[in-house]
Order: C-alpha cells, then sequence, then structure tokens
DNA sequence: CTAAAACCTGACGCTGACGTCAGAGGCAAG
DNA sequence: CTTGCCTCTGACGTCAGCGTCAGGTTTTAG
C-alpha cells in the first residue's frame, strides 16, 4: 500500500501521514528508491492516531502512549501516563458537559415562550 | 476594579484580558487617563468565556454567541447558532467518550494478569 | 518509449490564543 | 517628590498541525 492510497483510506492528507512519520507515530517500509509502503494495518493506526489527536492529545503525548498500546509493555510509568490521559480526559468530558447544558439552558430561554428568566439562569 | 485584580481573580493572564477586549468579547469601562475598570459581573464573564475557549470554540464563534447569552435576542439565526455549537459539543464529548473507552481497555490490558489480549482488544 | 500521475525531500506559510519585550505614562505611600 | 508597581499601546515571537510550492525522481498507463 502507497501513500496516497493509504491516504485515502483513512482519510487524512499525504502530507499528515508524512508529519506522523515525522514525529514517529508512524513508521514505514521503504523500496529500494525511497518511497514508503504500508501493511493493511496501517490504516486503523492512522485512525487512532486522529481519534487521539482529536481528543486534545499533542504528537508528544501520543508518541509516549503508542508503544504502550502497541507493544503491551507494562512499566509503571506507561500505566501511570496511560491514567494521567484518561483522567484528563475525564475532565475534558466534564468541561464538555457543563458547557453544553451552559448552552442548553440559553437555547431554553431564548426559545421559551416569555417566562421567568432570570431565575432559570441560576 | 483594574486589570490586574481582574486577572487574579478569574485566572487568567492580564494579556490574555486585553485580547478578550479585542476580539470583542468583553468591554471595560475606561478612567480618564485610560485605565480599563470593570464592575463585578466581569469575573464570571471572563470565566464564562474560558469555559467557551475550552470546549473548542473560536473567539469569532463566542463573540457571536455571547450576545445571544447577554441580551436574550433570539432570531431564528442565533437559535441555529446555538444549536449548531450545542451539536458539535455533544458530537466531540461522543468521540472523548470513545477515546476514553479506548484507553480504559488499554490500561485494563496492560494491568491484567496476562489474560487472553488479542480478544479483548476487538 | 513517453507522458501523466504519484512520490520524494526540504522549506516556507498559515492560523489562533496568547507571551513577551519596548517605551512611556499613571498612582498610592513614605 | 520620588520610588516602585501598575497600566497603556504597539508589535514581534511562539507552537502545533498541517498546507503548499519548488525542483527532482519513479512508477504506471497507453
Amino acid at each position: 500500500m502507497r501513500i496516497g492510497e493509504l491516504a485515502d483510506e483513512a482519510g487524512v492528507s499525504v502530507r499528515a501521514l508524512r508529519y506522523y512519520e515525522e514525529q514517529g507515530l508512524l513508521t514505514a517500509e521503504r523500496s529500494g528508491s525511497g518511497q514508503r509502503h504500508y501493511g493493511d494495518a496501517a490504516a486503523e493506526r492512522v485512525r487512532l492516531i486522529q481519534l487521539l489527536y482529536s481528543a486534545g492529545l499533542t504528537s508528544r503525548t501520543i508518541a509516549d502512549l503508542l508503544p504502550c498500546v502497541d507493544a503491551k509493555v507494562s512499566t509503571p510509568e506507561s500505566r501511570a501516563r496511560l491514567a494521567a490521559e484518561r483522567d484528563r480526559i475525564d475532565t475534558q468530558i466534564a468541561e464538555l458537559t457543563k458547557t453544553r447544558d451552559r448552552l442548553d439552558a440559553v437555547i431554553a430561554l431564548s426559545t421559551a415562550p416569555e417566562s421567568n428568566c432570570v431565575v432559570a439562569l441560576a
């Protein structure tokens, strides 16, 4: 599988794939002429990377976590790292939920037929 | 209340407050010499702004939404805007939850006493 | 065999939310 | 009245995750 094909399949740009490699998130075999070749598992891996990015993790953090996910190496540090990120995400979910509820309240107010607004804000 | 005091109380930098004003998110009265002065409600407003930022909204979006929150102006457009952002956040929560569960699975694997790993990944 | 399409390696550009430094003025305390 | 902290307005710096262009090689289709 060449880079363009993988890009299509995983729904990202070719540039992004090269960037992931540069950041140590994705490895590729090279043909004699230097072209990258990927196995079938690559697409799934790219989707995982995207998932972690979309959760707000940085390249550095993902690079730290992926070996834990892959090799099942289980040092106390790696477990701590995973747990820490998990908790960070949990916190973020809580914040987002708060924000969503806040927006819901505003929406309810602006939709409701002129009821007791100020009270509802509290 | 002057800008430094507000910054302390709201837990943000002075620079950030000036930036918020520049983006039209926060207004201040000016003393004769040009110094900013804020009312007591300002701290709460700054925290709201921070909440929205942390939910991934941009300055532009927040600037669009705040008038709806404030003035309770309820045009069809504003309601649509609010609902759209609400849905975006909902989607983001779903993604984060997915990511967290994924991490939980990995953690369970690396913690578990050598059980049937591969099966559990599916 | 050739032209198009895909790939390669730099390397600079971009956006958003500030950090930071420069140079100058304002304000309460001793 | 001056010392020291706070504030002001520019304006440039930063960092991440790519986009994009340049200039050159490689693979594929006809």
